[in-house]
DNA sequence: CAGTATCCTCATTGATACTG
DNA sequence: CAGTATCAATGAGGATACTG
């Protein structure tokens, strides 16, 4: 695939990336990224997400090939989800891009504060 | 950072990776990766994306400190955004999950086939 | 436990029109 | 050219209740 091709409105690769990069798709593969969970681990792990937003993502990332689900036939039920070897592989993607910003997080927020002050001075009329 | 901190629902990284791997923020990112573009140069080299939604992608990125905008005081008006060198980080790392995905476009796409078909045949009466 | 179904709300998005 | 303003439509997201 050629570099630019992404940036084009029909590429299939915006679907992936849009599923990869969602809200709770980069959580659940961070999450599921060094260990196997089950759905209400996940639930707990992933903080904030609704039981509904969590088993779309999972959907979704299952139907890209990305996770598989496991499930026993037991009462109560008892379900596993782990990451594919192609999750592992968009997972490592993500992990850096994560660690990056996680790295950078002090220095994101600086420069907000600087842009705000700038934006603060440069228009204190709106205010009022 | 700590690695699982990102779970935390109020860990200010998570707004940032929101920023970053938003819709029209990532494709930014991708544009702007290797060349400086002026507004309608971006509109045209990202397919798909409103005036709005890219002034708003924009002015998230700059405030963020990914973003530079520079405005030339002429008429017409003529403006050029490129990467900071904290914009050319993330860049890079977003570059390789792009990247990423884009080798394993064809994998997901199968993936996708065998598992409609598995719920075609596991759930075919849903259709009448 | 692991979901699905339903209802409802608010944010995101896009089209259109207008301005410096 | 480079946006902002406004409005309407769509979809994401959450709360709750219910089921295998």
């Amino acid at each position: 695939m050629r570099r630019g091709e992404l940036l084009a409105p029909e590429c299939p690769a915006r679907d992936i990336l849009q599923h990869v990069t969602s809200r709770w798709g980069v959580l659940v593969l961070v999450a599921l990224h060094d260990r196997t969970l089950r759905f209400s681990e996940l639930r707990r792990t992933v903080g904030g997400v609704s039981e509904r937003m969590l088993a779309q993502a999972l959907q979704t990332l299952e139907r890209d090939g990305f996770v598989v689900r496991k499930a026993y036939p037991v009462v109560p039920p008892h379900v596993e989800y782990s990451l594919t070897p192609m999750g592992r592989g968009v997972s490592a993607s993500v992990q850096s891009l994560v660690d990056w910003i996680g790295a950078h997080v002090p220095a994101v927020l600086a420069a907000r504060e600087q842009s705000d002050a700038a934006n603060a001075s440069a228009a204190p009329a709106a205010r009022r």
